[in-house]
RNA sequence: GGGGGGAUACUCAAGCGGCCAACGAGGACAGACUGUAAAUCUGUUGACUUAUGUCUUCACAGGUUCGAAUCCUGUUCCCCCCA
């Protein structure tokens, strides 16, 4: 093989766990493996992003990756890490978020043809055919109740408790594995730590049923060093659709790793090698200002996700919003760049009367733009008076300072609020 | 069914007749320092207001009182103990 994957994946801090075997078996020869995505959405969002590389880090070293989703077990519900069952969803909204999930994982790994060609496939097709009497007859019979009850996501159910749909789930995933390893020659199977025993499922019905021998990989969990939750911001989930999160806000997040993190995150979200990356950790170090980690983090995954044009754009506009770029930066902007600058960036519009007639910034701030901006006068004097509000980059010291500020344009004002809240208001005419 | 305890702002948690828009902690937001990091320090955190001013809040509905988050009555929900 081109590449041991299993030494990849260690340095890169993405195993936590692995079956004996796995490596030797990896090392023999090409093997085909998967990894399941939940079809809860019609976009995939960067709790993804782990799976998904680890999926590309697969193929690049020479291995066939097959990425299934989960139309039947996305209708079942994985009780793994879930405190109640979830809401079922209906195999038309299902179908729908397969396509949109197809695409994207499209821009990550290689499906042309060849020998390690990526794959794709829904376990709807092959679970949709099978009967309830042959599943419990075919499947269920080689795996007893004591071995699915000992499962962590089922003991950590038993309080609250699970249906039986759910505590079948373990048995569709392993038949899974099952089906893949008859079908495509699949040998392993890839996820998350919390997927550990259903994957184990799979691999004992292997063996139990057609006495083969499979094997299975876990990541890690992927935490943030401040404990918080990875790819997650006050606004919720971080999406790969551009319609759901802004390329800008995209680039955004990953720009605002931590140090501690974006050494991390580096080794897990680029396929950049690890002298490149060992240079850019050093590089860091030595002039940590420059940020050069979350440049290229951002850069690499902003390309994969995005495209070059999206990256230069967050960059441009981030340039803008954060560099030292004044006033007259603004203004030398034509409208179109400007906008474009500004995209993700939250918009009120208003009328161009009711700015003139706005006795002071604090009201055009609170009541002109509906608070959207600040919730109420007080918010917005407080907020003003601590020195944290610029419109077009100029400070704002007080609050009762009439608003004769230039509009950029003739349209447009750009308010910050702190150092990382922009808002944009726009003045319509007539 | 009997007995006891509880419900307070984003969360936890004080307060038990006036000095309470309500201690404290966490969180959040902002400022300083920096690097759109982290840590630290400072400030803000019901609404309106220039304000020592007004208004709306302490589960819900009534009541006592000059005055209630605090006392009384009823309602809802939660917890504990005994059956």
């Amino acid at each position: 093989m081109t590449q041991n994957f299993v030494h990849e994946l260690t340095w890169r801090g993405m195993i936590h766990d692995l079956m004996p075997g796995t490596e030797a078996q990896l090392q023999r020869e090409r093997t085909a493996g998967y990894i399941g995505f939940d079809p809860t959405a019609d976009s995939l969002h960067i709790g993804n992003l782990v799976q998904i590389m680890t999926l590309v880090h697969f193929q690049r070293c020479g291995h066939k990756p097959i990425a299934l989703v989960g139309g039947a077990t996305g209708m079942v519900g994985d009780p793994s890490g879930k405190s109640a069952e979830r809401n079922l969803l209906s195999e038309e909204v299902l179908r729908h978020n397969q396509g949109c999930v197809k695409v994207q994982l499209e821009r990550f790994l290689d499906f042309s043809p060849g020998p390690g060609q990526a794959e794709m496939v829904n376990n709807y097709d092959w679970f949709k055919e099978i009967r309830f009497l042959d599943f419990i007859r075919d499947v269920g019979k080689h795996l007893t109740v004591n071995y699915m009850m000992a499962k962590d996501s089922v003991q950590n159910r038993l309080e609250s408790g699970l249906s039986f749909t759910e505590f079948s789930y373990q048995l569709v995933q392993g038949y899974d594995f099952y089906w893949l390893y008859k079908n495509k020659g699949c040998r392993i199977q890839m996820g998350g730590s919390d997927q550990w025993g259903n994957i184990v499922t799979g691999t004992e019905l292997i063996r139990r049923k057609d006495g083969g021998e499979a094997f299975a990989l876990t990541t890690p969990l992927i935490k943030k060093a401040d404990g918080s939750k990875f790819g997650k911001t006050e606004q919720g989930n971080v999406w790969l659709d551009a319609a759901r999160t802004s390329p800008y806000q995209f680039y955004q997040y990953w720009m605002n790793t931590s140090d501690e993190d974006a050494a991390s995150f580096i080794r897990i979200f680029t396929d950049l090698p690890k002298e490149q990356i060992d240079n850019l950790i050093m590089e860091h170090q030595k002039a940590p200002h420059l940020r050069s980690l979350q440049q290229e983090l951002s850069k690499q995954i902003m390309i994969r996700v995005h495209s070059r044009q999206d990256l230069e754009a967050a960059r441009q506009a981030s340039q803008i919003l954060f560099g030292n770029s004044v006033t007259e930066d603004l203004s030398r902007l034509d409208e179109n760049t400007l906008l474009a600058v500004m995209e993700g960036v939250p918009v009120v519009h208003v009328s161009h009367d009711s700015i003139v007639a706005a006795a002071t910034v604090t009201d055009l701030l609170s009541e002109t733009t509906k608070g959207s901006i600040f919730p109420s006068k007080g918010e917005a004097r407080r907020m003003i008076q601590a020195g944290g509000v610029s419109i077009n980059k100029i400070k704002v010291s007080d609050p009762q300072q009439k608003p004769g500020f230039a509009l950029l344009h003739d349209r447009y004002l750009l308010v910050q609020k702190g150092k990382k809240n922009y808002h944009l208001i726009v003045a319509d005419k007539g």
